[in-house]
DNA sequence: TTGGTTCCCTAGATTGTCAAGGGGAGGGAA
DNA sequence: TTCCCTCCCCTTGACAATCTAGGGAACCAA
């Protein structure tokens, strides 16, 4: 009934957080956790369960692009890089993002 | 495919904002939307397919209790008012909002 | 008496996330 | 060699929160 645990994440803002990590360059998933982890200090945790249902969302959106390659640890790996139409997403989803947050923290200030 | 509108809630916030509205003195569901439209500055809007939900689970948590009563338009009204427990969820609710909302902003300034 | 506003509520669909799995392949240790 | 850990991919099923789209009653002004 009451709140079991702390989400690990804003719903709704894991997209806009995963368009952000790959501005810095092409990534695999399993980096694209690694670096939103370490990003947010070891606040945001993205689950596998949520990471990888998310980049087949975003590709399908043609806000992203895959193709496989070779992992600095020699291992197989999908490497994502932001397309155009990402960028402009990464653009309304940061404004989207923006408002309504600061809209939260006035209301939580008054 | 695409995100067809922008959202008017940040998914898990809505109940911090019921309890923070309800802070300022008891109030009836159609006047807590009014608050948070308006303390928002018509940003957000709560839906009543949302709010009332949701005033009902808070209920049953026991952060918040109500009672019928006769508005200030002469209508039958359900006044809630927040209780004990509503008030330790705020601070603990406040403390996860920040906590994540903070990380957000942390990786998209990174 | 009609229509707008205020106030309550619900059913169904949708969406995003999570928990919990499975699996393959590289590399180091024993 | 064998074993195990890490890296990296993915899926399934359940769940929680929200939205859409309704319905309904009572007050009030025109």
């Amino acid at each position: 009934m009451a709140k079991s645990s702390t989400p690990a994440l804003l719903q709704g803002t894991l997209d806009l957080l995963i368009l952000h990590a790959l501005r810095r360059g092409a990534m695999h998933g399993y980096a694209i956790a690694q670096t939103i982890h370490v990003l947010s200090t070891d606040v945001l945790r993205v689950e596998e369960g949520s990471l990888y249902p998310a980049l087949y969302r975003l590709e399908l959106d043609g806000a992203i692009s895959a193709e496989w390659g070779l992992s600095e640890n020699n291992r197989k790996a999908k490497y994502y890089s932001i397309t155009k139409r990402g960028v402009k997403l990464i653009a309304e989803q940061q404004e989207t993002w923006s408002r309504l947050s600061e809209a939260v923290n006035r209301v939580l200030a008054s």
